[in-house]
DNA sequence: AGCCTGACTTTGT
DNA sequence: GACAAAGCCAGGC
């Protein structure tokens, strides 16, 4: 692995205009329906595993991105809806997921370790 | 240019 | 097992 960083976007003569969240968006757009991962996942995929919350700071800005970012797929390490009160509405996390086949409760994704979904797996295949 | 904040994670008490 | 603190990086002011 790199020793300065993994990602793979650092060694590419990419534009100025490509910001740290697009990286995110692209990741979690990328998340299949009826699964889930993880904030700490994203990041280790990008390379800033030591820095979980600069992808929830990303999705952020996904409120603005086009095209939606499906945000709701990610949760926190505990499979726990954290991000849910930046929703347009608290409640609103929740009914996606339980839209795409998740079960939720208690704020909480139901057998998130089957659900979860690596990048740093599913898309090194 | 410098300080603050933040949708996380891990470790220690 | 619950609570507290630290580390991390990038964007906003």
């Amino acid at each position: 692995m790199n020793k300065k960083t993994t990602n793979p976007r650092e060694n590419s003569t990419a534009p100025k205009t490509y910001s740290f969240f697009e990286d995110v968006y692209g990741v979690v757009r990328q998340i299949p329906k009826g699964r889930v991962t993880s904030y700490g996942a994203i990041a280790s995929y990008l390379g800033t595993k030591l820095s979980a919350r600069m992808v929830g700071w990303a999705m952020n800005a996904a409120h603005n991105a086009r095209p939606k970012v499906p945000a709701h797929r990610v949760v926190n390490r505990n499979g726990l809806l954290t991000g849910k009160a930046h929703f347009a509405t608290p409640s609103l996390m929740e009914e996606l997921l339980k839209k795409e086949k998740i079960t939720v409760t208690a704020d909480k994704v139901t057998d998130f370790k089957q659900l979860f979904w690596d990048p740093a797996v599913e898309l090194s295949l």
